[in-house]
DNA sequence: CGTACTAGTCTTTTT
DNA sequence: GACTAGTACG
């Protein structure tokens, strides 16, 4: 238990006994952060006598959250099950969940998502005459989006507007997508910070009482913090003043969202009395791989100087491909990939290809999968961003509370039931002239003068509340089929083609799943909390409350706040492929960064723009990207390559200039040279044989990924290769079965899909439907 | 009211 | 090249 002492150096057992008054440690990558901070928690908890309950440890994704949340208690044992780890967002949540009636919400506000800020926005342009054309939707939102990250209200944008005339607009534009959040008691993913920290401006009391609760107080990646989550701490941690923020400037690389890198670079000036710790021994890269990185860091201005070393010794050099087309570098990477399983060993889980921009996935994934090489990508479009998950929420929202119009409205009409626009326009005015929620418009609709179509709303109002009572007696995977079934969602489902058809139908099973294992989760919690007896949410006085709220509710606000990179497990054994951003906290025994080149990696406009600061953070991102490799590292480029519809040229990224020639091993110029004419696949076979063999004994450490706890919700994202099909049906053509909705009727025949069983049954009264055998639920009689 | 086709936009990066 | 919004027509 205690022996966690021995593994750190002075720096970072300083870092853990230095408990007390403001803390700023700077932390190179790879350097042991995650270890500090938990070391640090369960060092209070075990040895200081602080009472777990008064620690809070923040992290930017429940990924990073769950991984903290594991180590703390390996640690410290059921002592640390008090430790409140947590994202901004989910601290957010939780606090507005009980208080935020204080500031006139209700509190079972939902949450908008990116697509539900654009609907909104969409809307508001509409009634407010904006000019699309002009004044894009999300340029629109992402000012918004900024004016909230710095905690500008609407008077203070119109204050700052004065004569402008964009800025003005800007603020009629907030004020109106303002007002229609709060009719709908929704917030966006910034309003979780902001109204938190109006909330605390507000209710003094409230703030104190959480003042009393996070006595310590840790924040992770501090570089990344906004103006509101600086404010948000800040306004913690003022009364007892044992704030610790660990970060490195270095990898600060979400200024677009907002990220202030003031917060970690003037730490010191806010905190006079800081302690300041650095810690430069990097535990995760080899010291060629940390050189790359510190040679391309070195070129920015303006950060807090350090220099990472490492005592793993050189180990390979660096590996660059030139290749000419981006067809040929996603060739090129699975080629690579796959020999080195082949000739080394190695597991899939063991490399990473790395990018600039989700388009680029594609091309990748297409050869990744021609080669047979099992991966994952990660981001792109979020699981529950897809269309038929988001529709699935929207019922499942409605059926929670229909406050939120948006919601309602999405599926009035899906799967189509003959209501149209005209209708929707008709219900919305009356809505607005009774000031009424568009839900509540269509319990009354025949007032509103719709002639037959109300009797179509009157059935869709009566299937709701239908499901509403059904939910009070069955669970939530239930109620996900009741709804299925009765809307015949996947018999309905308009698809462009069989394939995007299959995909949905994975992807509604997939959510399902999830739906179960959240259901198991929330089962397990509930009999850990009853015979532990856990007190509640500290100054709650009745923490029982929040658990009493609907697992429906529960469900929704989980869901809201899942980003891609937290479904990614360990004990997946598969290639992962995503952008720079997404690949920030994780490590790699071999990666690939590919599309290095001018225009793409530094962006487009970061070269354009002339602006030095972008371009210092496009640096950051590549330093990130280079310090994601413990072993092994190969940079990509190519000439030429697709984007959005046409062919464009670009040198290769300045960053590999700033690389020193002498860190690339020599097979790799003599391939460059010779790459021209050869093929790839005699090419990339590894030197093994080669003088540089004394690095390569032991190419790469084959760790086991250390078991991590399952997740609430272990779905792979975007998955490539390995079929999984449904379960087999009992059933054959010629039989009889029944259906729930459809009756009896004759099995005509199955066809096996990708994940599941197409059936065509000729029933006895409904006639011939195709149907998926996974959801029809069939019954052999 | 629903469908089929066309034109225009999009790409940084995400909680 | 892919997706979406908008339009014309049945």
């Amino acid at each position: 238990m205690d022996d966690f002492w021995s593994k750190l150096n002075p720096e970072q057992e300083r870092a853990v006994k230095q408990i007390d008054g403001p803390l700023l440690i700077l932390a190179g990558a790879g350097s042991g952060k995650t270890r500090v901070i938990t070391c640090r928690a369960a060092h209070m908890v075990k040895d200081c006598g602080v009472n777990p309950f008064n620690i809070l440890a923040i992290t930017f994704t429940n990924k990073a959250a769950d991984e903290m949340r594991n180590r703390v208690d390996r640690m410290a044992g059921s002592d640390a099950a008090g430790i409140w780890v947590s994202t901004f967002h989910s601290l957010c949540v939780r606090i507005l969940r009980r208080y935020i009636d204080r500031i006139g919400y209700e509190n079972t506000f939902t949450i908008y998502d990116a697509d539900d800020q654009k609907t909104v926005m969409k809307e508001v342009c509409k009634r407010l005459n904006i000019d699309t054309k002009q004044m894009p939707e999300r340029a629109l939102l992402s000012m918004i989006s900024h004016q909230k990250d710095e905690l500008l209200t609407v008077s203070d944008t119109e204050r700052e507007a004065a004569d402008d005339y964009a800025m003005k607009e800007l603020a009629r534009v907030y004020k109106a997508y303002q007002e229609t959040l709060r009719k709908n008691n929704a917030l966006d993913f910034d309003d979780l910070l902001f109204r938190t920290v109006d909330l605390f401006r507000a209710a003094p009391d409230v703030l104190s009482s959480y003042q009393e609760r996070f006595r310590y107080i840790m924040v992770d990646e501090y570089q990344d913090t906004n103006t509101a989550q600086f404010e948000l701490v800040r306004l913690l941690a003022s009364r007892y003043r044992n704030i610790c923020v660990v970060g490195d400037d270095d990898q600060s690389i979400y200024k677009f969202r907002g990220a202030n890198i003031r917060n970690i670079l003037d730490f010191e000036s806010v905190y006079p009395d800081a302690a300041v710790i650095r810690l430069e021994q990097n535990y995760r890269s080899t010291q060629t791989i940390l050189d790359a990185a510190n040679a391309v860091i070195k070129n920015n201005r303006g950060r807090k100087d350090k220099s990472l070393w490492s005592d793993r010794g050189k180990g390979e050099g660096l590996q660059i491909r030139r290749c000419d087309t981006a067809y040929e570098e996603a060739e090129f990477v699975a080629d690579r990939i796959k020999s080195k399983k082949l000739r080394e060993g190695i597991a899939w889980r063991d490399a990473a290809v790395l990018y600039r921009t989700n388009a680029q996935s594609r091309l990748l994934e297409e050869k990744l999968l021609m080669a047979g090489i099992p991966y994952t990508i990660v981001g792109g479009v979020n699981f529950y961003a897809r269309r038929e998950i988001k529709d699935l929420l929207a019922y499942l929202k409605t059926i929670d509370n229909a406050r939120d119009d948006l919601a309602v409205r999405r599926i009035i009409n899906v799967p189509r039931r003959g209501i149209g626009q005209t209708t929707i326009n008709k219900i919305e005015n009356y809505a607005l002239n009774h000031g009424l929620t568009f839900y509540e418009a269509l319990q009354s609709a025949e007032k509103i003068g719709l002639g037959k179509t109300a009797e179509k709303i009157a059935g869709f109002v009566s299937m709701i509340e239908r499901f509403r009572r059904f939910l009070t007696e069955a669970n939530l995977e239930d109620l996900v089929n009741e709804i299925l079934d009765e809307t015949e969602y996947v018999e309905k489902m308009d698809a462009a083609d069989e394939t995007e058809a299959k995909t949905r139908v994975e992807n509604i099973e997939e959510f399902i799943n999830k739906v179960v294992s959240f259901e198991e989760e929330e089962e397990e919690i509930r009999t850990e909390d009853e015979t532990l007896s856990l007190p509640g949410d500290g100054p709650d006085e009745n923490g029982s409350a929040v658990r009493q709220r609907s697992i429906l509710s529960r469900f929704l606000e989980e869901v809201a706040l899942v980003a891609d990179i937290d479904t990614v497990s360990e004990d997946d054994n598969r290639v992962l492929l995503m952008t720079l951003h997404s690949a920030k906290g994780l490590e790699f025994p071999i990666v690939f960064m590919t599309g290095m080149e001018e225009g793409l990696f530094p962006g487009f406009g970061a070269v354009a723009s002339n602006d030095p600061m972008e371009l210092e953070e496009e640096r950051r991102l590549c330093y990130v990207g280079i310090t994601r490799a413990k072993d092994e590292l190969t940079f990509v480029t190519a000439r030429s390559r697709m984007l959005r519809g046409e062919t464009q040229y670009h040198a290769p990224s300045r960053f590999l200039d700033e690389i020193p020639s002498g860190l690339f091993s020599d097979q790799a110029g003599n391939r460059i040279r010779a790459q021209k004419t050869a093929q790839i696949s005699r090419e990339s076979r590894p030197a093994a044989s080669s003088g540089q063999s004394a690095f390569r004994q032991k190419p790469y450490s084959f760790t086991q990924a250390a078991p991590v706890k399952k997740k609430a919700f272990p779905l792979p994202l975007t998955k490539g290769s390995e079929l999984q099909t449904g379960v087999t049906p009992d059933y054959k053509a010629g039989d009889r079965v029944r259906h729930v909705k459809f009756g009896e009727g004759e099995v005509k025949s199955i066809v096996k899909g990708a994940r599941d069983y197409e059936v065509t049954v000729d029933f006895d009264t409904a006639g011939v439907k195709k149907m998926f055998a996974g959801f029809a639920k069939l019954v052999r009689i």
